[in-house]
DNA sequence: TGTACATCAGTGAACGCGCGTTCACTGATGTAC
DNA sequence: TGTACATCAGTGAACGCGCGTTCACTGATGTAC
């Protein structure tokens, strides 16, 4: 199916799993992902994966923190492109939707996912601490009150993820364009509206 | 472990199946709901499921009416002690953000489970189609502009959503208490502050 | 009132499946001498 | 330069499990005569 590593090289099989998981869990909730068919999908026999990972959770652990780290970057990506803050954050927001929107298997993975957190982490080593700390950050920088910026982040972020979630689960659901609810959301959340749209 | 039932009330089979199935959904996952499991739950071999129900999905939607049901009585009660439109629809959505904290498993299974849809359904008839009627009106009550009242119902479902989902799948995050964040919403997303709130 | 019978409400055994995990192993390959 | 050897990167078979679903059956009970 595929031939083995050369000496030395048996660390490349790690990255192939993690990239086959990744593959999989896009079309597939992560309760039902088996590691026989990770290793279907690389090409290996089931057992060659416990010589990367102690077990399941491991694996499907070494999945979200990637998947966590792309979000963070497309956020951060679609960011870049601007220097108003308050188009930032709509920015922020927008990639956040389609990530989740284009990802569906695994935005339901890394939100939706019920025992997934790492309870043995603390909470700001958790894989979204940085992307939660952006937003706070993005948030802030629109120029909200210092006391309001926590409870606002808050509000948005579960704002955006309702909508991903939701379009998501009730895909039969007559939706409007994505762009359009995050504005309007955006535009009544937000303390003053944002210039770049239609106030 | 459960005697039979006399005959001609083999009908009440159905009703304990499902009430055990309800059960089991409160602390698990939809997708790892068996049909064992609910068999060993009523106390009956699980073969005697088939008595009632074609197949697995079956049950699970018989389930998920009846959560709807539930779902949908509990805004309408928590409304019925209320006169002030404003008020009725905050009433509304804090009955929905309790029944999805209380009921985890249940709310999942209705809004978060990938494949629960019965795309054999036109949306009118889908179950929760009454409860998405009482959220339209109870919006429109409060007296936002017509053209408003679709996208402004729709951005308080997600909201609420995003809510009750996250707090149940990132339980660690340091959440403040839901009733603040539902008021802090509704005054932010509603054209006008409800009277009931501080404004 | 008594009895044969049909029906009802399930049971019990079995099927084939995929799963996570373990264990002993194999064969290629780099390395030491 | 040649060869013995240790190590590395996996394999192959097996374990016990729970699953959805089927099938033929059983035994109590209501009903017809």
């Amino acid at each position: 199916m595929r031939e083995r590593n050369r000496r030395g090289e048996g660390e490349r099989l790690r990255a192939d799993i993690v990239a086959a998981a990744e593959r999989l869990l896009a079309t597939q909730p992560v309760e039902s992902l088996s590691l026989r068919a990770v290793a279907r999908e690389v090409g290996v026999t089931a057992p060659a994966l416990y010589l990367h990972f102690a077990d399941r959770r491991e694996l499907v652990w070494a999945v979200l923190e990637r998947q966590f780290g792309a979000l963070t970057a497309a956020t951060a990506a679609a960011m870049s492109d601007s220097t108003d803050p308050v188009d930032r954050l709509r920015r922020w927001c927008l990639a956040y939707c389609r990530f989740g929107l284009q990802q569906q298997g695994h935005y339901r993975a890394m939100f939706e996912s019920w025992n997934a957190e790492r309870v043995d982490l603390p909470l700001a080593e958790l894989p979204g601490s940085a992307l939660h700390h952006s937003l706070l950050t993005a948030v802030a920088a629109c120029g909200a009150p210092a006391e309001e910026v926590d409870e606002l982040a808050t509000l948005v972020w579960a704002g955006l993820h309702g909508l991903v979630s939701l379009r998501i689960n009730k895909p039969s659901f007559p939706w409007p364009p994505i762009d359009q609810l995050v504005d309007g959301q955006l535009r009544r959340l937000m303390p003053r509206p944002p210039g770049a749209l239609r106030t």
